[in-house]
DNA sequence: CATATTTCTTAAGATAGCTTAAGAAGAATA
DNA sequence: TATTCTTCTTAAGCTATCTTAAGAAATATG
């Protein structure tokens, strides 16, 4: 069950003891959100981080022009949350809500900040969590800060799995930064 | 002297000790970099991280049409690597050349692997680094996928004091993305 | 099912930013 | 100080992508 999936997942940056996955485990929420439930809502702090059991999130901001636009999705084992209104507790500009029926683990600040000392493993594993989530940031910056719209289209659908089928369209483009129109004309011309 | 600067450092994130510190500092080497020299190569594995103490560095790649594009400069109190390449031992696509003449801190991966264990606070401080460069990292994005060209130029010179004295114009224009020639429009109509 | 709502497509005209080419200005070196 | 190399500017024509507007298709709801 849920405990398992945790054990199974930390087990690939550090070795957790019974104890010590107990800790942990007992410090984490499991929640259930619906289809356009809202993690978190634009003006409120992040006082939570999300891990991904399954389901499917997005991460969105209302630009001034009162414009959605996408910043980032989140699938099945990924850690959501807006890390700066996290850290330094000031109010998110941007929105965390479930694009499926989700289920994550939530852990807030406080039970965080507990099991660091707690269990200095988890210090490590977060340590080298964040830094493939830099890494990956730093990737993805490459394909759309110097590709076309057409590339970073092909980019995403290739790499997540049915992401097309699962996403509205209008939603990809926003997240790739080009006009649901113009992407409508980038899928006709290759297809 | 050096050994002052690293302690006020890492001051701002965890308690070390005179011991620990001494630890880390012996693990550390100063390194200094001439204008135009390289800390790592294109195709080199990069094993080092750097911690900029003077002068500036730029990050950048010759892309398959054979133009460079620079993707982070870094300045003083950055740490500057190619993450990717130090963390899992690939060959870089990246060059970092110093754009001044640099002072640094090196630390190579074995020896930053060692003091994990040998400072366990050092994994914190490293997990809170990270940490931040994650969310620099956010906002910059926050700024490039979603602005013009003129914004994000306005924008960078703006967040750096002095900056578009100390690098050249059409280096200025690589990072933002934008041709040089466009830049040169775009400052000529804002002044 | 029928209607309402959400999502996607098409097409015409507009614009930001690119390409190419050339020369001007500035900085470095003999 | 002359010469060379590096950097910046100007301008004309071009292309990717956007805007606006409308209707078509798909999906959700009474």
């Amino acid at each position: 069950m849920m405990k398992h999936k945790l054990k199974a997942y930390f087990d690939k940056y550090v070795n957790l003891s019974d104890d010590e996955l107990e800790l942990i485990f007992e410090k984490l929420e499991v929640v259930q959100f619906n289809k356009k439930d809202f993690l978190l809502t634009a003006g409120a702090v992040c006082n939570s981080k999300y891990f991904i059991l399954e389901g499917l999130i997005r991460v969105y901001e209302i630009t001034s022009n009162g414009n959605e636009t996408i910043t980032q999705f989140g699938v099945e084992h990924w850690w959501i949350t807006n890390l700066d209104s996290f850290i330094n507790k000031t109010p998110s500009r941007l929105s965390i809500q479930a694009l499926e029926k989700t289920v994550v683990f939530a852990v807030t600040k406080t039970n965080l900040d507990y099991l660091y000392r707690a269990v200095p493993k988890l210090e490590r594993a977060f340590r080298i969590i964040t830094e493939n989530m830099l890494i990956a940031i730093q990737r993805k910056d490459e394909v759309y800060m110097k590709k076309t719209s057409k590339e970073r289209y092909f980019n995403l659908v290739k790499s997540i799995p049915n992401f097309a089928q699962r996403v509205p369209q209008y939603m990809i483009a926003s997240y790739l930064n080009i006009t649901p129109e113009y992407l409508s004309e980038i899928r006709k011309n290759n297809s």
